[in-house]
DNA sequence: TAGATTGTTAATCGATTAACAATC
DNA sequence: TAGATTGTTAATCGATTAACAATC
């Protein structure tokens, strides 16, 4: 989880996501405008905290009136990024690997846009060749050749501990910079290069300390 | 994620299990001791940090010299309970279900004792009674019954989003407090309550605007 | 206009870092 | 003892909250 160059704090950037997600649930008919309460009341998030945040990147709202929701949820993909396909790779199709996949693809059919899971790669010979949904598993050896011509961005990792450094590295080296990173080990990575670890076994343990 | 009554910062309680891990794979024999300055290094927190999260729970240490492995270890175990069997369950056998239930069986494999997966619950007829390693996938309807017999105190969430709310709700009521929530959806739960959330795609978008 | 809500500043809160006395 | 490292306090840093002027 390394820190990036840029000034908005991750933390921010890390609510930009959950901000989205209720004006995309939000019906356009019942909600033309949406007020920093009401977003507040949907997330959980203080509604000061949405204004502070939203104002890192630009005046969205009309004072006394609120934020036009789909103007607003328009404004949010372009910062984010996601008013452009972003392509993802996955490497690793055990169990995890193929769950996210399926879990991603499921996720797009229902909101199209923005992130894009084109590759899925794996070492084992078994495996290569075979289909999730409209994709076929490559071989990782081909990891170079294939980021490039599909444009890679974001890199998922769910494969064993030991080798994830050694893909984050070489993807690095392609020009990746950002990873969702499923291995249960922390990756060093240089800076302006983010890293989201999900380890399950960690989060267990700490909620063990309120179990 | 909601915030516990009692005194120590999540943030802290979030970096216990780093420092248990790296503790783990110390060999005994080479490192005895262990210094905050050697922790920081194999987890990347700097050993200030690593000092004062330990303070909040004893003195663990001997000024000159460091931290006994094997004393460390034992204690920041005990902090986070993980020296009694902390029964674990999941609902959801859905793809993303199984890869974390098959996960964890494998993480217990290799490191016994603490946290252990007990019971798989799911609503499809199809799956009730197919196993999952040694355990057998259960009707959700005797969710609050098998979870009373299993004592579990940890529950994983793998659902669709839609039904996530009700089932806390249902395991709220039988008195469990901790839990992993894969579904995308924030959960309501009232205050003694932790909940940490993983949500694949909340992090896409996330990692979109670095990418 | 009166009421409402934003954008923004100032105050508060909490966590991290720096530094060093204690002491092994 | 001399050197090293903890435990702990003080200083710094950054994020959240409170409050309100601007203005729709």
């Amino acid at each position: 989880m390394s820190a990036r160059s840029g000034r908005v704090p991750e933390v921010v950037v890390r609510r930009l996501p959950v901000y989205l997600r209720v004006l995309e649930e939000l019906n356009e008919t019942e909600s033309p405008i949406v007020s920093s309460q009401e977003i507040g009341r949907l997330t959980g998030i203080s509604p000061g905290q949405v204004r502070k945040d939203l104002t890192n990147f630009g005046v969205f709202g009309k004072q006394g009136v609120g934020y036009r929701t789909a103007l607003l949820r328009r404004e949010l993909r372009r910062i984010l990024g996601l008013d452009r396909l972003i392509p993802v790779g996955l490497i690793g199709a055990g169990h995890l690997g193929l769950a996210v996949a399926r879990y991603d693809q499921e996720r797009e059919r229902r909101h199209p846009g923005g992130t894009c899971l084109m590759a899925i790669f794996d070492k084992d010979p078994q495996k290569i060749g075979t289909t999730v949904g409209d994709l076929v598993i490559q071989d990782v050896a081909k990891l170079e050749e294939s980021l490039l011509a599909l444009g890679i961005r974001i890199l998922i990792l769910a494969v064993p501990a030991t080798e994830a450094q050694a893909l984050v590295d070489r993807a690095i080296r392609l020009g990746v910079r950002a990873f969702l990173n499923f291995a249960p080990v922390s990756l060093k990575v240089p800076p302006g290069v983010v890293v989201h670890t999900t380890d399950v076994g960690l989060e267990l343990e700490a909620l063990a300390y309120y179990a």
